[in-house]
DNA sequence: GGCTCTCGGGG
DNA sequence: GTGTACGAGAGCC
């Protein structure tokens, strides 16, 4: 048996597909498939010559095949699939290929080669095989067993806990001027922390670096061993030693795709060091940095590298998405944190031990949250069959289509293919209606409960059977809403007008439903677990089911997705008419049956409240509602949120304080590193105020404090700094925004031009002109005494990100910035 | 109002 | 690697 959790091909000879992983035994191993070939698909005019493409070079084999119409449930297409020699020729063939009288259009001719073979042979590249049986021999010095791919169709895989593998992270600190970045200028790697965990419970964590001296101490109950080498390299040389005995099968990081990964292979292609001793056979393939991807992509060969801030970003709900509130979020842990320039001044002053016990606890907790929220992920590169490291960056439309590529195969159904760059734009410009929002009710509410659909729209696709194949049918009559005995048996969407077959199923629906269906069974099988007696296993079924809920609730936003193979807008657009229609039923049930306030609504979502009532009343008439339209209509509501208090500025735009001591706010994020820290903090202090402590009155204070001092001068240039990254240099700027003058000022001042990717921190002085005109960089604007321009923070910083707040309580302009002090008292916003 | 540009994570 | 995110917000023109 093998745990397999990297797949390759061969790029000498034929193209092998080799699954890499790890035995029962403990002993690292592949799986090598031969003879599975390339190919795709050509539709062509009747009477076309398939010697045509039997002539090309690269050609192995013409089959005439029949694949069902990704269109149409009944109809078949005839086609070409032309087998070719190796992955790479296909481009160049497709494009001859394409050029050919006769020829209509080329399919399937852009999916790459190992996840053909993963969907097409049905191995999944994150499972566990059983190879038992197979030719055994040895693959670059691996044990391996050999299958052809006849073989290897039939081997038995199951998805496998993440606890049978050999896990680790690993995290770098390096020097980085303040004001640089870590692109342009490489300083040295001064510490790499590495931790691991094996299947038997044996931990380790280690710091690897150069300046101070051995120590030990225990992070989070962990022995740390802090290993001092003689220099940076043989730091490098040190941490890849040990990694390779420790040889890991998956390998977390925080942004190690964009940071870690590259900085080490770049760092030690500068020192003459050998990065690719860290894959697994070592070679050259080592590290394997993606460049050209707009989001670049690192891989680790022969094994998985998952990268947590990709599935934090999935997962998790949270304001900023740093590794600090990640581990804050779900591991309940205060990090210690080092700000950069004191990363640089420790290291510089000799002051080792934070710095140390810093990274140490970046690689302790990277590893703990890959604990916790990694299997997921594994579940989901399983029924994917996309490589772990690819499902883990994809977003849940990839996914989606990843899952409906593999199901397509197998039924027999043609892939559609992307859209070209042109029909992309003419989708995206397609507008259709979409959600219901609820229009608001204003300001400060208490004793709020959120109830949503957490399977509105699967269930929707499921019951009225809304798929690209079964739109607008031949063979049912048009049975609208008004005209159908049971209103949700009719074929048409309520006020859309668009038709989908009732006498066969399409295959949206079938795949969904057979999501939603494995999801029960999981569940089911929960239900007979005991968390305290079986708390692994109880975890991992808990996990499965997670999996297939949130792929079966992305193929609605799929259908909708400009860049879906199977686009299908009047397929969305019917799931979002038939999810209105669900969701008013429910709100006329709430308020008619239940005497439930409904305070705002998005979606799938609703804010309940119950006049009069307190929290506990609340929640018990929540739950009767709840249970009652669960039984009545097709669908799932479920208690999602439970609030203290809940302000609701706008459509799309409120900010609550939950039962549980958190704060939650939708749309009104002012995080980005393009506001002054100012702003950030008012912000902050703002909802605190009103949410935490219910005092508006406080809040309004916090602003004229800020803007008091703001008046009176007596705030740093620090708070006022607003950051911002050239992308090219300065000159090169069609449009000179505030950024780019900053940096030609700074460019003057230095004597140099900024290279791109040059981090600029300036603020907005008094003076004439545009924003631009006054945009000087800090170092600058203190040298030469500069003014902040007053208004400029007042009308752009801190009234942006806290005017809707105050609005919503009822303040008038006036009043926020000052010059009124009329206000109205509280009880008129508390519904 | 359309177009251009940047944000994210990491140090 | 049979490839090239994404959606939102600010300021310029």
């Amino acid at each position: 048996m093998l745990r397999s959790v990297w797949v390759d091909y061969s790029r000498k000879g034929s193209p092998d597909v080799v699954f890499v992983g790890r035995r029962r035994d403990g002993e690292p191993a592949a799986l090598v498939v031969k003879g599975f070939r390339p190919y795709f698909y050509v539709e062509a005019e009747e009477g076309f010559d398939p010697d045509r493409l039997e002539g090309l070079s690269g050609v192995v084999e013409v089959r005439e095949v029949e694949r069902r119409h990704p269109y149409s449930v009944e109809e078949r297409v005839s086609l070409y699939q032309v087998l070719v020699t190796y992955p790479k020729v296909v481009p160049r063939l497709r494009e001859r290929v394409k050029e050919l009288d006769g020829v209509r259009e080329v399919y399937e001719a852009d999916i790459p080669f190992v996840r053909r073979a993963a969907i097409d042979l049905n191995v999944p590249p994150a499972s566990e095989i059983d190879v038992d049986g197979l030719r055994e021999g040895s693959w670059s010095g691996l044990p391996a067993y050999f299958a052809d791919a006849e073989e290897a169709r039939e081997l038995e895989h199951r998805p496998y806990p993440l606890d049978e593998l050999v896990v680790a992270s690993f995290d770098i600190e390096v020097l980085a001027e303040p004001g640089t970045t870590t692109e342009g200028s490489a300083g040295p790697v001064i510490a790499i922390s590495f931790a691991y965990r094996t299947p038997d419970g044996e931990r380790g964590n280690y710091v690897f670096t150069w300046k101070g001296e051995e120590a030990e101490f225990t992070v989070d109950g962990v022995e740390t061993e802090v290993v001092v080498c003689e220099s940076e390299a043989a730091m490098l040389r040190e941490f890849v030693e040990r990694f390779r005995r420790v040889d890991p099968d998956v390998v977390f990081t925080y942004n190690g795709d964009e940071f870690d990964l590259p900085y080490l292979k770049r760092r030690a292609d500068r020192l003459g060091l050998d990065v690719g001793r860290l894959a697994r056979p070592p070679g050259k393939r080592g590290v394997i940095i993606k460049p050209g991807a707009a989001r670049r992509a690192s891989d680790i060969f022969g094994r998985a590298h998952v990268d947590l801030y990709h599935t934090a970003q999935k997962n998790l709900k949270l304001e900023r998405f740093t590794l600090e509130e990640a581990v804050r979020d779900v591991l309940g842990v205060e990090k210690e944190e080092l700000e950069l320039a004191e990363i640089n001044e420790a290291w510089k002053r000799g002051d080792l031990e934070r710095l140390f016990r810093y990274s140490a606890e970046d690689a302790h907790y990277t590893l703990e949250l890959g604990l916790e929220l990694a299997q997921v992920e594994l579940e989901l590169s399983y029924l994917t069959r996309l490589p772990l490291p690819d499902a883990v960056r994809f977003s849940f439309g990839q996914l989606a289509e990843w899952r409906a590529l593999y199901r397509a195969h197998h039924e027999g159904i043609l892939a559609p293919n992307k859209p070209s760059r042109d029909e992309y734009e003419r989708r995206r410009r397609e507008e259709y209606k979409g959600a219901i929002v609820f229009e608001p009710k204003i300001g400060l509410h208490e004793h709020v409960v959120c109830v949503d659909f957490a399977s509105l729209y699967p269930n929707v696709m499921v019951h009225h059977n809304i798929s690209p194949d079964t739109f607008d049918c031949d063979c049912c009559p048009e049975v609208t809403v008004e005209e159908a005995d049971d209103p949700t048996e009719a074929t048409v969407a309520p006020g859309v007008g668009h038709k989908f077959c009732r006498r066969r199923e399409g295959f949206f629906p079938r795949l969904v439903k057979r999501l939603i269906e494995r999801r029960r069974e999981y569940k089911a099988r929960l239900r007979e677990v005991d968390p305290d007696e079986e708390p692994e296993r109880y975890r991992l079924l808990d996990v499965r089911q997670q999996a297939y809920k949130v792929l079966a609730n992305s193929y609605y936003g799929y259908m909708g997705w400009a860049n879906a193979r199977w686009y299908c807008r009047e397929c969305a657009e019917s799931v979002t008419a038939w999810g209105r229609y669900y969701i008013r039923e429910v709100r006329r049930i709430a308020e008619e049956e239940y005497g439930l306030r409904v305070v705002y609504g998005d979606t799938d979502s609703l804010f309940l409240k119950l006049p009069g009532a307190d929290l506990s009343e609340t929640i018990d008439r929540v739950k009767e509602f709840l249970e009652d339209v669960n039984r009545r209509l097709p669908v799932e509501l479920e208690l999602e949120d439970v609030y203290e208090r809940i302000l609701f500025v706008t459509k799309k735009k409120y900010a609550g304080y939950t039962t549980d001591g958190k704060i939650v706010t939708k749309g009104l994020e002012a995080v980005r590193r393009d506001w002054a820290p100012i702003a950030r903090e008012t912000q902050r202090r703002v909802l605190e105020r009103i949410l935490k402590d219910n005092d508006p009155d406080a809040a309004l204070k916090e602003i004229h404090r800020v803007l008091e001092r703001l008046r009176s001068g007596e705030v740093d240039l620090d708070e006022l700094a607003v950051t911002s990254q050239l992308t090219k240099k300065p000159s090169e700027y069609v449009q000179k925004g505030p950024h780019v003058r900053a940096a030609q000022r700074l460019a003057r001042y230095l004597g140099t031009e900024p290279e791109p990717g040059t981090i600029v921190r300036y603020v907005i002085v008094r003076g004439p002109g545009s924003v631009s005109d006054k945009a000087y960089p800090v170092e600058l604007a203190r040298e030469e005494g500069k003014e902040p321009d007053i208004d400029y923070y007042i009308e752009h910083q801190i009234l942006p990100a806290v005017e809707r707040i105050m609005k919503a309580l009822g303040y008038s302009r006036g009043q926020i910035v000052g010059e009124s002090t009329a206000q109205k008292t509280l009880d008129q916003f508390l519904g």
